[in-house]
DNA sequence: TATGAATGAGCGTTCATTCAT
DNA sequence: CATGAATGAACGCTCATTCAT
C-alpha cells in the first residue's frame, strides 16, 4: 500500500490509502479526513500543514483544495464527523425504555468506549476544537449541550418519579448534568493515560458517585454548608 | 492612560499602562504578562501574535523580547503566573483544621471564585496551555494533579473516619477525585458564560451532588447496574 | 525577457530568467544558483537577502525556500557548484601525460581562464566563503588542498628526476606549493582589476616566477640570509 | 579584573579592563578597540554585536557609540589600527640601507612574526575587511598596495644592478610583486593554522623559492611554454 | 481525476541605535 | 563619565492558497 508515495519525510499514508489511484470522490474525502483527523488531533490545527495532511491523506495538496475548500473547512469536516460519530455512539448505546438509570449508565458505557476507541477523535473535539476560534468551538459546544439536554432529561425523568420533584429548580438540574458530563469527560481524559481505568470501571465509578448525589439532591437533602451536616454523608 | 499611543489598529493599552514612558523593568513585565494573558487567552497562542501583544502592553516588541526572550518563554511565564496565582486562591480558600467537608467545599468556593473573577486566566489555563506542546501542558497538568491529590487526601481523610474504609480501593478515591476536579472544571466553564451560576452557587451544588455521592461510595452502597439497585437512589 | 517582472527596486532579473513563466525545476534552481552567487559575490553574504535575490532570479522567495530549504544550503550549494566548476575548469586544461612543468604551466593558464571567466564564481570562493562560518570555509579549504596536492605531486615529479631529490624535505615542497597557490590567487584578484594581466601574462610570470625558484630549492641552492649569497641571485 | 561585570553569559572582559571604573578616554578607546578586533575576527563582522563587543570590553553600549558613532566607524577605527600595527612592524623589521634581498627578507621576517603574533589583526585584515564592503575593502587594499609598491621599489633596485634592467617590464615587476604578496599571505595563514612553519621558515622558504625566480626573470631567461626550456629548471 | 509550479502575506526574531537620567 | 530603558527597521522563514496542465 501506498505504493507510489515519495513521502519527503518518509512518512506512510494513513489506513489503505493508495497513492495516485483513481478512487471514488467519497473515498478520497474519508482518506483526507482520516489523515487530518490523526494530523489536527497530534500536531495541533496550526502545527499541521496542509502539506503534511496531503501527503499523510496519500494525495496531492490542490486536491485537498479542490474536495474540501480550505483548511477552516476541513477541520470544521473532521469536527462535524467526529461529532456525529461520538453522539451516533452514545445513541446506539442508550437502551431505550429502560428506567433512567439504566439509560445513563448506557450512555456513559457507549460514550467512554467510543472515546477510548477514537482517540484522536476524542482529542480533536475534547482539546483542539475549543481552542481554534469560535465556529469550531461553537459546533462541539452544540454537541455538548445535546448531550447535556440528554442527561438533563434522564434526570428529570428519575425527579418525575420522585416525591421532591417541585424542589428541584430547573437550574439545579443543569448545573448537576454540567458536573457530570465534565466529570465524564475528565475521566475520558484520564482513560486516554496509560495507568487509566478501562471504559466499564469508568462507566461504573461515575455511576457510583452520581446517582447517589443525584438521589441526595431530588431529596432535597444536600449538603450545607452552614449546617453540620456533613456528618451525614459518612454517618450511618 | 495610554497617552502616547499611536495604536495602528486603535486598540488602548491593557490596564493603566502608559506608553513611552520610562518604567521599571519589574513593571513592564507585569504590564506584558497581563498583555500576553488576555491576548492568549481570547485570540490563542498561535493567532495572537507578538505584534498584538506588545502593542496591548504599550510596548515595542523588541522589548518583550528583551525581557520575555520568546513568545514560548513569554507563553510559559503566564502559564507560571496564573497556576501560581490559582493554587495560591484556593490554598487560602480553605479552612485548614475544618473537618474534611468543609475544607472541599471552602477550596471549592476559592477556585469558583478565582476562575470567575479571572476569566483570561482560567482560559489560558483550561483550554489554551493544553493544546500547545507538551512543556505546557504538562505544568498544567502537574497543578490539576496537585488539585487532584489535595481532593484525594480529603476524600482519604473523609474515609478514615468511616466504617466502611477498608472497602475504598485507593483506584476508586483517585477515580472519583478525577470526576470532581472535571465536574468543578466545567462548572467554571458554564459559570463563565453568561446565564451560569455564581461561585457560591456551583460549590453549593457541586458539594450537594458530590458529597452523598461520596459517602455512598464509602458505605460501598455504589449504583450497580445488574441490580435494580437504582431504585435506592430515589426511593426513599 | 524578465517580462513580467515588477522588480520593486527596478532591478532586472539575471541572465535570461523571465518572471512568472513556468520552468522546470531543474533549469530554476540553477537560475536561483546564478543570481545567488551573483549577489553574494557582490553584496556579501549577510548583506544579500534572500528577497534580493529572489528579486533577482526573478521568482518569489517561497519558491528559493522551496527548492534550496535555506539560506545556508543556498551559500552552501553555491559554492559547491562553484568548486566543481572551478575544479573541473583546471582538471580540463592540464595535460596529462605531459611533463610536470608543462602541466603546471596548462594547470595555471585553464585557473586564470576560469578565474577571469566567472569572476563572481572566484569572489565567492576566494573571499566569501572564507568569512562565513566554518562549513563553508572548510569546503574551499578542501578544494584548496586539492589544489594544492597537486601541484605537490608535479613538484615532487619535477624532483624525482632531479639529482638532489634526497635534500627536498616534504615540507619544504608543501611550503612551496602553499606559496605557488597563494601567489595564484593573489594573481587572480589583480587580473579580476581593471589593469591587471590577461590569463595568459598571469600564467606565463607566474611560471618564469616560480619554476627557476622551484629549481632552484631542489638544487639546494637556496638564497640563505646569512651567507651574501644574494649576489648569485642578480650577478650574471 | 572585570569586577563588576555582570555578564549574562559569563564571559570576561578583554585584557585588563574594569567594568564601573572611571577611566580616561583614550585607555577605554584601546580596550573597545581590543574587544572590537577580537570580536570581529573570530565571530565576522556580522555576527559580532554591539552588545557583545561592550560586554567584551567592559563597558556599556551607549559608551561605544559616544566613542566610537557607530558599528562601521568602530570596524573602520579597527581595521586603520592593525594597518598601522602591522606596516610599522614591517617598516621596523627592514634593514635599512641593506641590499635588496636583504631589506626583503627582513621585510618578510617581520611581516610573519607580526601576522603570527596577532592572529586577530591579521585575520581582521586578510578575511574580514575584504568582506563588508568596499570602504573597508579599500582601506586594505590601499596597505596592501603600499607593500607591493614597497617589494616592486626593492625588486626595480635589485633590477637597476642587474645588466638586463632593460627587458625588464614594470608590469612584469608588478605581476612579481603581487605574486610575492600573495604567497606570503598565504604562507602567513597556513603558518596560523597548526602544523604551519614559524614565521623564521617561512620567510626562509619564500626567499630561497622567489630571489631565484627573480633572478630567473631580471636575466631574461624565464620558463616558455613554447620551448622545451623547462629541462633548464631541473637539469644540472 | 490529479498535480507540479508558483506566490502573497504574515510572523518570530534580531540588532544598531538613541534618549533620559 | 556612564547606563538602563526603549525602539524602527529589516530579515529569515513558513504556509494557505491558486494556476496551468
Amino acid at each position: 500500500m501506498c505504493a507510489g508515495a515519495r513521502s519527503k519525510r518518509g512518512r506512510s499514508c494513513v489506513g489503505g490509502a493508495t497513492r495516485g489511484k483513481r478512487v471514488p470522490r467519497a473515498v478520497r474525502e474519508q482518506q483526507m479526513l482520516d489523515a487530518a483527523v490523526r494530523a489536527f488531533a497530534r500536531s495541533g490545527y496550526q502545527h499541521a500543514s496542509m502539506d503534511d495532511i496531503a501527503e499523510l491523506a496519500g494525495v496531492s495538496k490542490p486536491l485537498v483544495y479542490l474536495y474540501l475548500r480550505s483548511k477552516e473547512e476541513l477541520f470544521a469536516a473532521c469536527i462535524r464527523r467526529e461529532v456525529a460519530a461520538l453522539v451516533a455512539a452514545v445513541r446506539a448505546a442508550v437502551e431505550r425504555g429502560a428506567p433512567a438509570d439504566r439509560q445513563l449508565w448506557s450512555g456513559l458505557s457507549g460514550f467512554f468506549a467510543h472515546t477510548a476507541a477514537h482517540p484522536d477523535g476524542w482529542t480533536l473535539l475534547h482539546v483542539q476544537a475549543r481552542t481554534h476560534g469560535r465556529p469550531f468551538a461553537r459546533e462541539v459546544a452544540a454537541m455538548r449541550e445535546e448531550l447535556v439536554t440528554f442527561v438533563t432529561q434522564l434526570l428529570a425523568a428519575a425527579a418525575r418519579d420522585n416525591a421532591a420533584r417541585d424542589q428541584l429548580a430547573r437550574a439545579d438540574v443543569s448545573a448537576i448534568a454540567h458536573a457530570l458530563v465534565g466529570a465524564a469527560e475528565s475521566l475520558a481524559d484520564w482513560a486516554g493515560d496509560q495507568g487509566g481505568p478501562s471504559a466499564q470501571e469508568a462507566a461504573a465509578t461515575l455511576m457510583d458517585f452520581a446517582w447517589a448525589g443525584l438521589g441526595n439532591v431530588l431529596r432535597g437533602e444536600g449538603w450545607s454548608c452552614e449546617a453540620v451536616s456533613h456528618q451525614a454523608a459518612y454517618d450511618g
